[in-house]
DNA sequence: ATTATATACGACAATAGTTATCGGATATAA
DNA sequence: TTATATCCGATAACTATTGTCGTATATAAT
């Protein structure tokens, strides 16, 4: 309950290694992986994502890799957890109707108001202060 | 990512019914599964859990049922989820010495900060909070 | 006493979301 | 041309959550 989920975690870990760079140098898939132990394919599908998602840029061909591109400092985490897991919330109520207790839930309105504390949190805080 | 359990929202669900009656009244299991449409089992398992608990107190035989025990605003959000649910934490690597990249993390720290504003976050909310 | 209705609880099954693997394609520097 | 890298769909394995079943125990009402 409550956990991030390594995608999530794998982002960052790859977006601070790469933070710790001067911004033109590029990590491989491999780098990464190999460094910080995490299942290469998995971390490929991860940066591949977040390639699309114009956080970092791709570099094709051998001694390719990738490199920040956009300003993570720009990026709050509310937005970022968002662009690479999808809708964020305590509870699916929000945004799936089909809740079985959507008629009779007595705990709607009380679980949003947490919610929104914990998405104000969130966004009160930048990638940037993750990878620093 | 970052949801509460059904367990966690069917235990708030039925402290808020029982919340809503008069203190000395009794709340069956059947009654708070066929009015807010949960399965029997599963709740008559959360509340079991919540008198082990000390949160409600189960009145045997016919007639009989739950009713609070505990006062809802001396609990705080954390130690509720936390005697539901167990520890909380946004990464397992908080409890769980077991992590693969214990060695090579580097976002270790960081998550810990994230970690510890969502908890004081949650920790500043009493149950109260989310029954009434 | 008997019966009906309630909680107590272990063992197990199903489901869903997460995590990981596989196979093959495309791009490009050397 | 070759080696090394990203790209990406399909699918398998794993794990935590969610739900079911069977049986035991307690007790109020008759």
């Amino acid at each position: 309950m409550l956990k991030l989920t390594r995608k999530v975690e794998y982002a960052l870990i790859a977006l601070r290694h790469m933070q710790d760079k001067a911004p033109e140098l590029v990590s491989s898939t491999k780098e990464i992986a190999t460094q910080y132990n995490i299942p290469l394919e998995i971390l490929a599908k991860t940066l591949q994502h977040l390639a699309k998602e114009n956080i970092i840029e791709p570099i094709n061909g051998p001694r390719g890799g990738y490199r920040l591109k956009a300003h993570l400092d720009n990026i709050n985490l509310v937005e970022f957890f968002e662009r690479v897991e999808g809708p964020l919330g305590l509870s699916d109520c929000f945004y799936d109707l089909n809740c079985m207790q959507i008629d009779h839930c007595n705990i709607r309105t009380p679980i949003q108001r947490i919610n929104a504390n914990m998405i104000n949190m969130f966004r009160g805080m930048t990638v940037q202060d993750v990878t620093s």
